[in-house]
DNA sequence: CTGGTCACCTGGAAGC
DNA sequence: TGCTTCCAGGTGACCA
């Protein structure tokens, strides 16, 4: 499920509820997501105050005096603050608890991940080698001309590739194209700097109204019981294979790339 | 380095 | 109804 909108949308509305909190207890109740979790964290968190949440990609660091907490939602991670006394749900692996209050992480397929960093996160191997930030001001029409000189690669798969660009993932792949104009199978390299312009400024545009559409659900999914599930975006092309392409009705046509399911619209793009 | 494939895991939907 | 198969929003590891 998250893509940079909805790790965003996460953090923010996480941020005027932790920072400066104390975690009183940690319960695990599953030794490992993709990678086992940090050993002893209770020892290691109890009594220690959230300095700060930070995001790099879809990654979120918890900032403590001693070391970063990272979190990563994978596929079908969700964080949730409850009730601590709230009896947890078949995948809920883990609490952090601040007092009566519980920050609880869901994730039934469990491809997310929890780790410990010591020293500066920035340098651990699963963030240091991270791409470009899409919404940050470096991210432009040259930077993505530069980057995809001398690639062969789809257009589509690349944008996805976080070590190019992070947060970008397969519905927001395929959206943002659509608002481009740009076939997805368009090999990287062959893109005119008008093109890749036009693909920066739909990736921006793209984000931007996921996290405009979050924000306005941010209090029901960050406090509820999170039945409702990530807020629900209108989508041009994705998941709506067969059906009218909303701006010139068209149907929109499925394909996979890079063993991923892949939407678009013949006629809009090319 | 590049591009392509696989695996990790569970659950829901579709097919028979 | 029940069993099987396929698919899912991520991404690191591995291969040629």
């Amino acid at each position: 499920m998250p893509e940079l909108p909805e790790v965003e949308i996460t953090r923010r509305g996480l941020l005027p509820k932790l920072p400066g909190r104390k975690i009183h207890a940690v319960v695990a109740r599953h030794a490992a997501l993709r990678y086992p979790l940090p050993r002893a964290l209770g020892r290691l968190l109890a009594g220690q105050p959230l300095r700060g949440i930070d995001r790099r990609g879809k990654y979120l660091l918890f900032r403590f005096d001693h070391g970063t907490l990272i979190l990563h939602l994978g596929m079908s991670g969700s964080l949730r603050l409850v009730p601590a006394a709230e009896p947890p749900g078949k995948h809920d692996h883990l609490d952090l608890v601040f007092g009566d209050q519980a920050l609880r992480l869901c994730d039934p397929r469990r491809f997310g991940a929890v780790l410990w960093v010591k020293d500066d996160a920035a340098a651990h191997p699963l963030i240091a080698p991270l791409g470009i930030e899409p919404l940050s001001a470096a991210f432009t029409g040259e930077w993505l001309h530069d980057a995809t000189r001398g690639r062969a690669t789809a257009i589509k798969p690349f944008l996805m590739d976080s070590h190019v660009i992070v947060g970008i993932g397969n519905i927001y792949a395929s959206e943002s194209l659509f608002r481009a104009g740009v076939d997805p199978r368009t090999p990287a390299g062959r893109l005119s700097r008008k093109r890749c312009e036009r693909i920066v400024t739909a990736i921006k545009a793209t984000l931007d109204a996921a996290l405009a559409a979050g924000g306005s659900t941010l209090r029901d999914f960050i406090q509820s019981d999170g039945s409702t599930g990530w807020f629900q975006q209108q989508h041009f092309v994705y998941g709506r294979e067969g059906e009218p392409c909303r701006v010139c009705g068209a149907r929109v046509r499925a394909l996979r790339l890079g063993q991923r399911s892949t939407f678009h619209c013949p006629h809009c793009q090319h």
